[in-house]
RNA sequence: GGUUCCGUAGCUCAGCUGGAUAGAGCAACAGCCUUCUAAGCUGUGGGUCUUGGGUUCGAAUCCCAACGGAAUCACCA
């Protein structure tokens, strides 16, 4: 609101000044720095040519012109080099946090029936493995993504493929049929995923010491890995599978289901949910039609050998193989099934797809083909493509047992955050089960903002020799921020002061530089929220919280709310830490953090 | 080799639609709890923004090249 005021004064000031028209996007404003007097900027260079001044000369009169013609807004101004700051007056702000306090959703964007659809693909696991850090990235991502889209007026459909079909899940299989001796999740005690997981490994172990003996014995070393007799059980299971053989089957069912609930499990502690879930089994042979569909077009084009392909060499890329000599789909393929079954079921505009950086070339292609295909949303497809997560000596691998799991990092944060709560000096006492509830908001916050400040696109280190902090610029300082004022307003409310909807007027007071900052800083929250949006950029949204919560704190160390004794003031105040608090908790809550109301 | 991405303080990272003297956190050091929660606040030290060109009033930011790192280029998924 100020800003457009601003704009249009220093257009008029421009005009009146100098006879010059200037389009908005010409009015360059920014916020002051820290160093020098006032909230906004106007960089003046663009005007200097047409002036024919110096730039202290143009911004000292642009300047005097919006004092006098815009009183009620700009206090005063100063000029340094060609910089004109511009210090705001109190009555602009306050009328701003109102319509902030007014406003539950501040800074989100209603969704109506025609807003447009948008479908986000995510998490996406196979079934022969419990969930790992790199899982973690992509459903934290994932979710906050789809929050931050619907925040921005948009109707989300978040779904999931699930690749339950294919030759790892038959290694798992065949591993339980061999040496499970019947175990169970209930049997053991193991949760699904990580029991089924367990059997995956086992296979390796035992299929590796076969080709170890192979070779040993003379075979040559890509041979023994086709010729081990587990790995030829294995896709003899895998063909079994394809016949629809019942026992196969039934097993592949049983497995499978386990796993869904281990993961549903991990999906629960951390905070993902899915509308609409898709399984492999049953996308695999849709893309078959659509590629003959295609092949028929004159699209893709038949070798002598039977197998499918797309040229893309007229877009930069290569020759694209979709189905095998033998009719049978690869990944590829698959994709495109997907897309058809979705398109199917919803009315999509815009598809997101969150996978990995190592598959930046099959999106490329994918979005190629199912542009050429007809898919409206084809060819502006985004692929949401984030960095790995890198040990400190480099990637996780799984043979070197240093794939930290999901479920075992969450625990280990939330007992973490647990202690760190006993061993603070000052902690009130609070009964044990709200104890553990905090612990694990606290826990799972300090995880998920750790992962989330990090810009998606790179790959980023985690140390797992080193706890993840619970100071600084982490979740918890922004959850221990939002627990003060929740303390400030349960005291206010026991000394019965009004807290509701308070409306301000003008005060009788003088407001800081400290506070009429804080406010400036509150109103930023709608394009920060924006920007994510159009940036894809869950990290925007973790720099704005903690810049927002660093400048609450210097506030909250500088002023007293409750103490203060000017009644209007104290008022003034409670509205603004109360504003505060709730952008706090509408920005996490874009990614997925919850807030304590003590802790 | 082709393509894409990354390179900012000892470490982990912001800043990148061009604007003022490049910022945080961690680690180190020095302060601040009889006062609304010290998971906080304040201060000190720490930089050739990988390098070299270019564009311009102005470049960490845009362009080109080099160097370093990562991913990918399968009848695997």
């Amino acid at each position: 609101m100020i800003e457009e005021k601003l704009i249009a004064g220093v257009q008029a000031a421009v005009k009146s000044l100098y006879g010059m028209d200037t389009p908005a996007q010409q009015v360059q404003l920014q916020k002051t720095r820290d160093e020098f007097e006032g909230h906004l900027t106007v960089v003046v260079f663009p005007f200097v040519k047409a002036a024919r001044k110096s730039p202290e000369m143009v911004g000292n009169e642009i300047g005097q012109y919006l004092v006098e013609n815009l009183g009620d807004t700009v206090a005063k101004f100063n000029v340094v080099k060609g910089f004109l700051n511009l210090v705001i007056s109190d009555a602009p702000w306050i009328a701003l946090l109102n319509t902030i306090n007014a406003d539950e959703k501040y800074g989100f964007q209603p969704v109506t029936n025609k807003s447009p659809l948008v479908m986000i693909e995510y998490s996406s696991p196979n079934t022969n493995k419990p969930l790992h850090l790199g899982h973690v990235r992509n459903n934290l991502l994932g979710s906050a993504l789809a929050r931050i889209v619907e925040a921005n007026g948009n109707k989300v459909v978040k779904t999931n493929i699930v690749n339950d079909r294919g030759i790892h899940i038959c290694k798992s299989m065949l591993a339980w049929l061999k040496w499970g001796n019947g175990e169970t999740p209930e049997s053991s005690g193991k949760k699904g995923d990580h029991l089924i997981g367990d059997y995956y490994v086992a296979f390796d172990k035992h299929y590796r010491e076969e080709v170890k003996e192979l070779v040993a014995q003379g075979m040559d070393e890509e041979k023994a890995k086709q010729e081990a007799p587990l790995i030829k059980e294995a896709h003899e299971m895998l063909v079994k599978w394809e016949k629809n053989d019942p026992e196969v089957r039934g097993l592949w069912k049983k497995m499978n289901e386990w796993v869904y609930a281990g993961f549903d499990e991990t999906y629960k502690m951390m905070g993902v949910s899915f509308d609409k879930i898709y399984y492999e089994s049953d996308t695999y042979l849709e893309g078959k039609e659509k590629v003959i569909e295609g092949l028929e077009k004159g699209l893709f084009y038949r070798r002598d050998d039977g197998s499918v392909w797309a040229d893309l060499t007229g877009e930069g890329l290569d020759e694209k193989l979709l189905l095998r000599s033998d009719g049978t789909s690869v990944y590829m393929t698959q994709d495109i099934g997907t897309a058809k079954l979705r398109f199917q079921d919803f009315p999509i505009d815009k598809m997101i797809y969150v996978v990995g950086n190592e598959q930046n070339y099959h999106f490329q292609v994918l979005s190629i083909l199912l542009d050429k295909l007809g898919f409206k949303w084809g060819k502006d497809l985004v692929h949401f493509s984030y960095g790995m997560v890198e040990l400190p000596n480099g990637k996780m691998k799984s043979r070197e047992g240093t794939v930290v799991d999901a479920d075992d990092l969450m625990a280990a944060m939330i007992a973490d955050a647990y202690e760190a709560s006993k061993e603070r000096v000052k902690q009130t006492e609070m009964p044990e089960d709200e104890a553990r509830e905090v612990a694990r908001k606290v826990g799972l916050g300090a995880l998920k903002y750790f992962i989330l400040k990090v810009d998606a696109r790179k790959n980023m280190l985690f140390n797992p020799e080193e706890s993840i902090d619970f100071n600084g610029n982490t979740g918890p300082f922004i959850q221990y921020t939002y627990a003060r004022i929740a303390s400030i307003l349960r005291k206010a409310k026991e000394q019965g002061i009004e807290t509701d909807n308070a409306q301000l007027s003008t005060l009788n007071a003088q407001l800081s530089v400290k506070e009429t900052e804080l406010i400036q800083k509150l109103t930023q929250f709608p394009a920060a929220v924006r920007q994510a949006g159009t940036d894809y950029s869950p990290s925007g949204i973790c720099n704005y919280c903690y810049e927002l919560t660093k400048a609450f704190n210097q506030f909250y160390h500088d002023f007293s709310i409750l103490g203060e004794t000017n009644p209007e003031l104290r008022q003034f105040r409670l509205s603004l830490a109360k504003a505060v608090a709730k952008v706090i908790s509408l920005g996490m809550g874009l990614l997925g953090i919850e807030m304590p109301e003590r802790m």
